[in-house]
Order: C-alpha cells, then structure tokens, then sequence
DNA sequence: ACGAAAATGATAATCATTCGCAAAGATAAA
DNA sequence: TTTATCTTTGCGAATGATTATCATTTTCGT
C-alpha cells in the first residue's frame, strides 16, 4: 500500500496545525486514522500502518497515539471488555451504540441529551468539558 | 475490623439471592462494596477486605468481582486514566460526573436522558441493554 | 458427616501499555 | 546546504492490571 501526493500533503498539513513534528511514522498513522470506518486497536492500528510505513513500531504508534490525542486530533476509548480503541476526531461530536453481538460501534448524535448534559453538569456546580455516551445494544430481529 | 453479625446476615442473603456459594472472602468483599462510599479499584478493594477477611487473596478480590458482575450485583467502570472501578450496584440506576482535578466521582440521574436513549436505540434498530454516561467536569469557581 | 463440585491462595502467565537508551531524523539558524 | 540542537524512533526490557494454573481447602446438598 502507497498513499498518494494529495493525501500526504493533506496529513502533513494536519500535523503541522497539530503543531507536532512531521515524521513519515505519524504521517502514516494518522493517515490510516483518517480512512478507517471503524474504531481500530492499537494493534490493529500497527498493522494498517505498517503496510504504508513498513518501519513502524508498535512504541511508535502508542507514543503518536499519545501525542495526537494530546493535540486533540484523535479520541481514546475504553468500550466494555477489551483494550483502546482509537478514532479521529471529527467536527461533529458523537456518541458510541456498541453491538453486544458483534462488537460493531455506530456513531450517533443528540442535540437535546446534549444540553441536558450540560444542564445537569451546571445546577451540581460543574463546568462540563467532555464527555461519553455509550448504549450497549442488541440488533432487533 | 470486624463485621456484626446482622450486617453478615444481610450479606449472606444477598449472595444466596445472586445464586453464588457463600464464603467469608466473598462476606468481605461484598461487605466492603456495600458500604464503599466512594467507587474504588481492585487493589483498594483488596486492602479494605483484608481488614475484614485477612485470608483474601488479589486473585480472588478478582474472582469474586467477575462473579458478582455476571450476577448484576456489581458494575465495572473504565473512567479515562487508571484502571477499573467498581461500585455495588443499587436499585435504581445512575450515571457519573467525573471531577477532572480530583478524580471524585459523583452520581446522578435524569430521567428525560435515559428515555431519549431508550428512543435512539430503537430507531436505529437495536434493543438499549445498557448504558454508560460519563461527564467529565471542573468544579466552578 | 460424606462426597462431588466449586472456591481459594500462591504464583506464573498474559495482555496492553510505557520506559530507557543509543541511533536516526527533523527543524531552525547560519 | 551544512550545522547544531532537540525530538523521535526501534528495540527490547519493564510495568501494571488482570487472568490462568494447580494443589489444597471449603461449601453444601444428601
């Protein structure tokens, strides 16, 4: 697997505005990061990027995964059984339904749980500055 | 530390009640989970029931945990930074303000969130098992 | 009290993640 | 572009949390 000039240069935009150094090890991370539908372990992260960047290690993708979460360019989480899984950040927050079954996540949104997180941080005298939904279900059918 | 005879009653019953045999490290630790004011992890647990129980082990400070969790008596959570956390569960569910200084865990429920949820679920085609709402907040002022 | 089945402590093993270090690489200044 | 400095990297060892192994002990229905 090779990416190409335009996605490159894309990545290396992103890391500088990141203000990280551009190293050809994050350029490949992230670029995997950036294309994955789904939400990969570190391990599977390791893999994807070591088809780009064959010099990859495994330290490396822990201590970019680090950096870029740092940066706020990727979110951790720590779904029920099971290690991290990792995901790029996107413009639009979402939350998590977790497949029982399968283990599958799909992403969703609600304006109204939202506010009434907000609210609810607020009247117990808290400023809300993240926070995580996760509905653990079961295919109907 | 000792534990009175009536406290040991109710948590004989409770063990009987979730289908698991009864042993004094198991009398310990559900013990200590019930009167856990605060969510505590593994190794805190082990602590505070050695104090009760001084024959308990780690391994099976662990053991019990898995137990008590398959029966519904205990919930794990994975807050951000540190390992597990556990807490008895109790009738009626509650979600998790996390302190983002101190790391204090503060419980709270509503109602309105819980029913949106439960529509959610549905409209993508998934029975709502259960769930995880983690705000991670500072305290204003 | 008896015996099958389950639980226990001690310790080794596993799994995910981090650390230490010498070598390679990135950046900014000349 | 060469240099000097500071950062990042790969490797492998170390760590921390959790689980498995196994011989021994305990539970509990009969």
């Amino acid at each position: 697997m090779k990416l190409n000039q335009k996605d490159e240069l894309l990545i290396v935009s992103s890391l500088r505005d990141a203000g990280v150094r551009v190293t050809k090890q994050r350029v490949a991370l992230l670029y995997i990061l950036d294309n994955a539908k789904d939400h990969p372990d570190a391990i599977e992260l390791y893999k994807r990027a070591s088809e780009v960047e064959p010099t990859i290690s495994l330290a490396t993708v822990y201590r970019t995964l680090s950096v870029l979460i740092e940066a706020k360019v990727v979110h951790r989480h720590s779904f029920e059984g099971g290690g991290a899984r990792f995901e790029k950040a996107k413009r639009l927050h979402h939350d998590h339904i977790v497949d029982l079954n399968t283990g599958e996540v799909i992403e969703f949104n609600s304006e109204t749980i939202e506010k009434i997180q907000f609210e609810i941080a607020a009247e117990m005298g808290y400023e809300l500055i993240h926070h995580k939904l996760e509905l653990y279900c079961r295919k109907i059918n």
